[in-house]
DNA sequence: TCAATCGTTCGAGCGCGGTCGAAACGTCGT
DNA sequence: ACGACGTTTCGACCGCGCTCGAACGATTGA
């Protein structure tokens, strides 16, 4: 009998079909309705209801109460690495008949992790400028470079606007098993890409869809 | 109702707290019979079967028959990293009446990862190796600067001898936030560290005492 | 103030899964 | 060959927790 974090009480929460739904939909970064949330995972309200209500009480979720709709949002980065941790295993684990459909493949290319982007074109992209001296690393850590202000400024974004939280930050990506971009900046360039309609959303999926030209204005900003 | 990896099959396998005892316990690295496991996670022999059972048509854990005994250990490093993550968000979002013990105390300065070790000092001992350029850093792969062989030689660890597995990893410390060494030479200098008794395993947990002699000759030799 | 919408609480039903004792199986000592 | 030990399988018990319908509470707009 071993003590110290109570890992079965957080894993259990997950461990539920209806919560995992929940979350994964959440993963997607916009806070969502407890309709929504329970149409999302295929139960009753009540139902969904008190699956909140155990994720909130577990510590995994926020809640944002405006008039008569109460938001509810995966409580940090932390929980949304955790999830994105516990995908992989089981993506690695259970290739069992599931074959890797179009979506899959979808999801690979690019998709939303919380607030940024994810996946082979995210982790390209974080290579890219960390290889421009735009970015330095130091292990979880990122920073920013000399020129990373102006540079940022001159395509629309201000690096210094949102003091909250860290500018950057690494991400561990499931799919390809390596960092992507995290952080204020991260999620920035993820406003950017959509606002400038390179890509759009897919339906009820975390996948992001690059339209052709949109694809490379993407790389010629971000990958040249 | 979406689909992809099966999260919450996963997840509900941690969930239950005989089997996340015993994977608590598969943490330390070494893996053990059926009878300790169940001995770990506080259940009868046939139920502890069970559980390993389970866990094993999931993929998380691998089998290796001696005899009459059989021994279970964890599948792979991302099994442990995702145990990792859980970790961290339990021991984030439970401060609840869970004062941190001496033991916990213990855990944080020096641990026992899988098969490398964790902790505060291990977390220095990556940023001083990569200081020293005996090591360099690229995301989470981490290569060997160009007088690594010779330098590790010299203290008697060969750094070509492990084929299977990469020579150097990042692995996240759940306590500290930022990346320890993992890979065959993390185990390699644990190994070091535990044969040359500079420090001892305690009893039935992950944590890793210095002796104050030990502790000295470790950073003598890791964080000079 | 009343109706409409969104959400939670209550109560009861019920099935899945954890639990253990007893027995069967397999392997190792002598 | 036999007995001892480690492990798994079987069968039965039991309770936790998921589920939903119905009622209650809250907020908004007319």
């Amino acid at each position: 009998m071993r003590e110290g974090p109570d890992i079965a009480r957080i894993a259990s929460l997950v461990g539920d079909p209806a919560r995992a739904n929940m979350l994964s939909a959440l993963m997607g970064g916009t806070a969502l309705t407890a309709s929504e949330l329970a149409l999302e995972a295929g139960v009753s309200l009540p139902t969904a209801s008190s699956h909140l209500g155990k994720l909130m009480e577990g510590g995994l979720l926020t809640l944002a109460s405006q008039g008569r709709h109460r938001y509810y949002g995966l409580a940090g980065p932390q929980v949304a690495g955790m999830i994105e941790a516990i995908t992989g295993v089981a993506a690695a684990v259970g290739p069992q008949r599931v074959r890797p459909g179009p979506r899959d493949a979808a999801m690979r290319v690019a998709r939303v992790c919380y607030d940024h982007l994810a996946g082979e074109q995210a982790v390209a992209m974080l290579d890219r400028l960390v290889d421009r001296n735009l970015l330095v690393r130091d292990d979880k850590e990122i920073g920013l470079g000399p020129s990373a202000a102006s540079h940022f400024a001159a395509i629309g974004i201000d690096v210094g606007a949102r003091p909250r939280r860290p500018v950057c930050r690494a991400c561990l990506d499931w799919s390809v098993r390596r960092s992507h971009l995290a952080g204020s900046l991260g999620a920035a360039i993820l406003d950017k890409i959509l606002a400038e309609k390179w890509a759009r959303r897919e339906k009820d999926s975390r996948a992001v869809i690059f339209s052709p030209p949109g694809k490379q204005a993407f790389e010629r900003v971000f990958l040249a």
